[in-house]
DNA sequence: GTCTATACGCTGATAGAC
DNA sequence: GTCTATCAGCGTATAGAC
């Protein structure tokens, strides 16, 4: 995750200052709270250019939410790229998150500690969303269940997917003391025990 | 958890009517998209009632906030002075929980699905609210670690109530087609396997 | 394309009658 | 205690100058 910053997806410097000030404010504070004014303000560029440019504070908070998404699938493409076992994967998606909770922790806010259909009706729930069904997969793969039913599937996901969210959401709110990195091979443990699942193998 | 209409706390039957009100509306579109103008409507009182009974919007959300955890701490209340043994006081929190998200969805949505934070920021974090502390400490005896770190605690923590709060709000998406109930008895095998919990001891 | 000033609607809140 | 009518402020959105 290149952070907002890449050139790729945010090729206009103005449109980076945009999705910048609005995710800082919007994570600080709440979508709701922050006004165009406050993102122009942050931004120090002018109302006029945010809805030339996104349409409004929406079409901000849609922007930075794709862009977000988007940066999140990318992620999951390099670690397939880079790890063969699916439960390897997971390992890796998850100390990468955890990374990411430390070094880009607006971003991660956004996605896990948000709840965007508030503001976002229009946007499919997350986790219908692309990564995030992503993610699904590997872990049905991870856990080689050809016959596990589709409850059984959605229970495993939620173990696992469940705990990560959680750590996360107790880390940006200063309730866990440490980086989430030093809880990861303790969660991995206990994930794959309760899983029932090998990783010698 | 006897609902709002319980006597106790809802003598007055015009405040019942205002918080179910406001809990049904906060639920369906989100604090910040509800009007005073439309829980009047929706409670068929005037704003100056709500205005003398809460002193306006937030007072209602804050209102609700409290009476909800405290019925959550009834809850907790009634399965510890029924049950023994901490780890069966753990699922059959976890079960009435279940129950719960299909008879009242909205008192489980308001409670697991909300972010209080942006609307009560005087508030504390839910997770340090009195029932989850509770049960944070009994999943802590349940778990008979003299020994373990503060770090394990919070990640056992997250693998519990993190899958159930996952699990409820895929339930409450409308994501998970099925009762959560039964998935209980699945989702507690792989805890108490995760955890190293043996339930025959 | 970028900016500023302005208009309009809605929301929270109050005052005062009953 | 309950209600209705009204106000003030803010937040979104636009129009038009540069």
């Amino acid at each position: 995750m290149p952070y907002l910053k890449r050139q790729a997806s945010c090729p206009e410097p103005i449109d980076c200052k945009i999705l910048t000030a609005a995710l800082n404010l919007f994570v600080k504070s709440g979508y709701h709270n922050v006004s165009i004014h406050k993102i122009q303000e942050e931004a120090d560029v002018s109302i006029g250019s945010i809805y030339r440019h996104f349409n409004g504070k929406e079409g901000v908070a849609q922007a930075l939410y794709k862009h977000i998404l988007n940066e999140l699938d990318e992620l999951i493409d390099d670690v397939i790229a880079n790890t063969q076992a699916p439960a390897k994967q997971i390992e890796e998606i998850i100390k990468q998150l955890f990374e990411h909770t430390e070094t880009h922790p607006e971003i991660i806010s956004y996605i896990f500690h948000t709840k965007h259909v508030e503001f976002l009706p229009n946007e499919p729930l997350m986790f219908d969303a692309e990564p995030f069904t992503r993610i699904k997969n590997i872990i049905k793969l991870s856990i080689d269940s050809n016959k596990a039913s589709e409850m059984e599937l959605q229970i495993n996901n939620s173990l696992i997917m469940g705990s990560v969210t959680k750590l996360i959401q107790l880390r940006l709110d200063g309730l866990a003391k440490k980086p989430l990195v030093e809880s990861l091979d303790i969660l991995l443990e206990k994930l794959w025990q309760g899983l029932g699942v090998d990783l010698e193998t």
